[in-house]
DNA sequence: GGTCTCATGTAAGTGGTTACATGATTAG
DNA sequence: CTAATCATGTAACCACTTACATGAGACC
């Protein structure tokens, strides 16, 4: 239920059409939450049956209709008490990119190093990424520094393994 | 395919039956990665049929048979496979536990620091199970050891979270 | 004699993905 | 006049979960 908490925070604090929310999903927040674009349609649409949200359609010029959705009472309400589910709970898995690691013996020496640098490289281009967003973002400041802490324990885990690797 | 690299994984290195995976997964593995006991029969059901790995029949006393799964060639080529792919890459989310972060301005102050304080204990709790097992495993160190920095990535956030509440 | 452990699964349902479909508008 | 952008979705499929089913044996 993190997709709908998330979609129902991102339209609470601003009305939104789906297409928008599938921009800002492609262009930022796909470094914390995944939501594919059908995926967002389709909780929007359950959300809406559900009575948490409203929409009204707007044009602009001959474009096709937009849906703009608000938060209702009833989404308001939910919104509260699952965000509140959430806070509490601590899911242990999710980090389980990992579990690889347990496995590297079974790779020659010689390539594993490309391989950790290769997924160092891409810990870095998504870092470097969240970087760059959460200059200007500021409501989700929390968020972003908690997945640069992520990020930046991938990478010291990484080079502590190839340290090990290379000193035996 | 994390799971089917973990399962392959675990046989890989020992000969095991369902129930004893399933026994793994309860005991320390739902640390790292989460596979219920219905998803461990039916995955290794169908990497039987996939040729990845092989089972023979053993019988204790008058106890159910357990089918006792080796790993095959093809499985290893599998294997070998997979985990290339799964090092090199990198999937940022699996951190989603925390979009909920981004809300707790929506939630009054003195309700947020009871809910922070039982995730943080929760984390605790995860955190003194990982380090009890991790004395006694060696072949999954790394895991674990990755697993332990996230978990302290997680109380660290939350602690400079709980901080910045306080001192306004 | 009831409950726990051993050992296997099935059935029903949810949640999500990938690929596909549509059609108008604007920028080059 | 072609390609990208705007805006919505559907259809088919896969992965996984929860709850249920079975039955023997060992323990108290």
């Amino acid at each position: 239920m993190n997709k709908i908490l998330f979609l129902l925070g991102l339209i609470r604090s601003t009305k939104l059409h789906g297409y928008q929310i599938s921009e800002l999903l492609d262009s930022h927040f796909d470094l914390i939450i995944n939501i594919t674009k059908p995926t967002a349609y389709r909780l929007l649409g359950t959300m809406e049956a559900k009575g948490w949200i409203q929409f009204h359609e707007e044009q602009v010029g001959n474009r096709p209709p937009r849906k703009v959705y608000a938060i209702t009472p009833a989404g308001e309400a939910h919104f509260q008490k699952i965000l509140r589910q959430s806070l509490a709970r601590f899911d242990p898995i999710g980090y389980s990119t990992a579990i690889n690691l347990a496995f590297i013996d079974a790779i020659p020496q010689d390539e594993i190093l490309p391989l950790l640098a290769e997924r160092q490289q891409r810990v870095e281009v998504a870092l470097a990424r969240l970087n760059q967003i959460d200059a200007q973002q500021d409501h989700y400041r929390h968020v972003f520094a908690h997945q640069r802490r992520h990020f930046e324990a991938e990478i010291a885990s990484i080079t502590e393994i190839v340290k090990r690797i290379k000193t035996p």
